[in-house]
DNA sequence: AATGGGACCTGCGCGC
DNA sequence: TGCGCGCAGGTCCCAT
């Protein structure tokens, strides 16, 4: 479901609501999305314990709980967070903090995870993960892409490659950028590339600013949707006029996933 | 090393 | 109304 636009908007809210909170009582409805780690372990582990922080690196939520206790969120394709004082639907564990508030991890499909760590450092979905977007200027973004030959969206994609971005804003950038989602890397030249570090960025600062895109079930951790929708402009638009040009909007399987673009406009 | 396919899971919307 | 099918915002594992 989130990618990094919609993950920081649930840090944003949590880390507003939560700093200082306790956690009362955890109830498990699933106990398929806390992995590597037994139930009983997880929930004794955390009980009456208090958030000290709440941060994001990538698509994943961490909360700091100790200096070595930290409680890591995926969301994965299907999961949301909702903050609110009741259990939701499709609650799979439901943490009940001071002041009855409750952090419900809502996940349709269970793929999302739970996990509770001493070093978030050390999990292996944290050590291979690619810069922050935001922490790129126009010359390290370039750098990345040297020696690269995959395809331009799988390798936006790749978390390892650069953190944050998934299927709808690759998508969106690269439709921006004006470039073929299955454009090799190494055709890409530094204009290209440079375009495409605007785009990224602008997009989802954009996107962010909007509080993310509600496309599915998403909603922000207070129960609201996103308000990037409407600004989307390739995304789930196959046979639709392209926004600038009119050309229709082409909907192809790039890596697996479904990718839409503009013949026209994308090259 | 890089790439492609399948697995993990369930729900929803569509056409018949 | 009911059923089957295709699709879904992510990541990991395995075979080639």
């Amino acid at each position: 479901m989130p990618e990094l636009p919609e993950v920081e908007t649930i840090r944003r809210y949590l880390s507003r609501k939560l700093l200082g909170k306790t956690i009362q009582e955890i109830v498990i409805e699933d106990a398929r999305l806390i992995k590597g780690i037994p139930v009983q372990q997880f929930t004794a582990a955390i009980q009456g314990k208090t958030v000290q922080d709440v941060f994001r690196r990538g698509k994943v939520i961490l909360i700091k709980f100790a200096p070595e206790l930290f409680l890591v969120l995926h969301l994965r394709i299907s999961g949301w967070l909702i903050l609110s004082g009741q259990k939701e639907k499709f609650s799979r564990v439901i943490f009940v903090f001071s002041g009855s508030s409750m952090l419900n991890f809502c996940d349709s499909r269970l793929l999302g995870e739970i996990r509770l760590v001493k070093d978030w450092q050390e999990l292996p979905i944290i050590k291979k993960m690619g810069p922050e977007p935001f922490a790129l200027n126009r010359e390290s973004f370039i750098a990345l892409f040297k020696g690269k030959k995959s395809k331009i969206k799988t390798l936006l994609m790749d978390q390892a490659f650069i953190a944050g971005i998934g299927n709808i804003y690759a998508q969106e950038s690269l439709f921006c950028a004006g470039i073929h989602p299955e454009r090799h890397a190494s055709s890409l030249g530094a204009q290209e590339l440079g375009k495409l570090y605007l785009c990224i960025k602008d997009i989802l600062k954009a996107a962010v600013a909007k509080k993310g895109s509600s496309v599915d079930t998403y909603r922000t951790a207070e129960g609201k949707s996103g308000g990037y929708e409407p600004l989307l402009r390739v995304y789930q638009r196959q046979n639709k006029p392209c926004f600038d040009c009119k050309t229709p909007v082409i909907r192809a399987v790039v890596n697996g996933r479904g990718t839409c673009f503009c013949p026209q406009c994308q090259k």
